[in-house]
RNA sequence: GGUGCGGUAGCUCAGUCGGUAGAGCAAAGGACUGAAAAUCCUUGUGUCGGCGGUUCGAUCCCGCCCCACACCA
């Protein structure tokens, strides 16, 4: 009789030192990593997303780091259909598997499913997002307004990439988003444990500050500087990125630029801390002591 | 020493033709179904540099002073 399958996901804010108990964790189980991480998984961004190092990623094997280019798109749903193929692939040798990372919304996606959705062509997507950088948000509104009244009226009215989204699915299939967004949990068949690393926010606050220092130290202005032709990419839409274009562009100082960086990293921080709370399956563990949390983990 | 331009929310600044003031950013909280390290929402009383004067009333006008910057000596 095979042991139930069990995967052990590992979450937090950035910087709550997820990474390196991952690494323990999986070695200790003898299994790998699946990252959930929205920016990792690009092979071009590595010190200013805080990517494990090129020694910690060999002590384990780890599954959606570096399987991207900035060039592709990422989405959750992708990120759940290759993450369930992890899953399926880690199971034929093991009964345990990890995930770790700190994108709410692909755990959420990995654990729950997403709706399914219709495929929205290139041309159609490219096309509104054109159309909006042209004509701005009120053109976008006067769109979603008139051709899909049901959505509008439940809409974030000023949130342009959610009215995008719900204009390209009109536009595709002449149905409302609604229509779609069923809200049905799916059911896997293996067992999940949530696991959130919590550390006080000022003490959070300091490791961020002292991360971004290392990061600037171990060289992210000259990976800024390579990745310049591609900053309009989506995936260079990221804190510590966008900053130092800025600062490339002689918007502000340098200092300036890392000052922007640790502000928008404190604020990404709690904005997953408010995604996280929001899960009332985590289990959540004081980050600094990480032998109770292992003690825990044997026994569940 | 002289001239000019400033001194308004933690920061950058707008404004009040005299009736005690508002944006962006920050901060705090929140949302979140195909960009999620993204995007969006909520929350703004501060001796309007100091002291006097004019006025029913001054942050806004006048005088003096202090501070910063620029230029001239």
């Amino acid at each position: 009789m095979p042991r139930e399958k069990t995967m052990y996901i590992i979450l937090g804010p950035t910087a709550s030192g997820k990474t390196a108990v991952a690494i323990e964790l999986a070695r200790f189980l003898n299994t790998s990593i699946i990252s959930a991480d929205s920016r990792q998984c690009f092979r071009e961004l590595n010190i200013g997303v805080a990517k494990p190092t090129a020694e910690e990623l060999a002590l384990v094997p780890h599954f959606f780091i570096n399987n991207l280019s900035i060039t592709e798109e990422v989405n959750a749903r992708l990120f759940e259909e290759s993450a369930l193929a992890f899953t399926q692939k880690i199971w034929q040798e093991n009964d345990t598997a990890i995930m770790a990372g700190g994108t709410g919304l692909y755990i959420k996606a990995f654990c729950e499913g997403m709706d399914s959705m219709p495929e929205v062509e290139k041309e159609i997507r490219e096309k509104l997002r054109n159309d909006f950088s042209k004509n701005g948000i009120e053109w976008l509104q006067d769109e979603v307004q008139k051709k899909d009244p049901d959505f509008w009226l439940q809409a974030e009215q000023d949130n342009p990439q959610r009215l995008l989204r719900a204009l390209e699915i009109w536009e595709s299939t002449g149905t409302s988003i609604l229509d779609f967004q069923k809200n049905k949990k799916v059911h896997r068949d293996f067992k999940i444990i949530k696991i959130g690393f919590e550390i006080p926010m000022p003490a959070l606050y300091e490791r961020i500050n002292k991360r971004v220092d290392k990061m600037m130290i171990a060289g992210l202005l000259s990976e800024v500087e390579n990745l310049l032709p591609y900053r309009n990419c989506a995936a260079l839409q990221t804190v510590g990125y966008k900053e130092l274009f800025e600062y490339l562009d002689g918007k502000y100082s340098l200092e300036k630029a890392i000052e922007k960086i640790k502000q928008h990293t404190r604020n990404y921080a709690k904005r997953q801390m408010t995604w996280f709370k929001r899960d009332k399956e985590i289990q959540w563990q004081n980050g600094n002591a990480r032998l109770d949390f292992f003690n825990i983990q044997l026994d569940s």
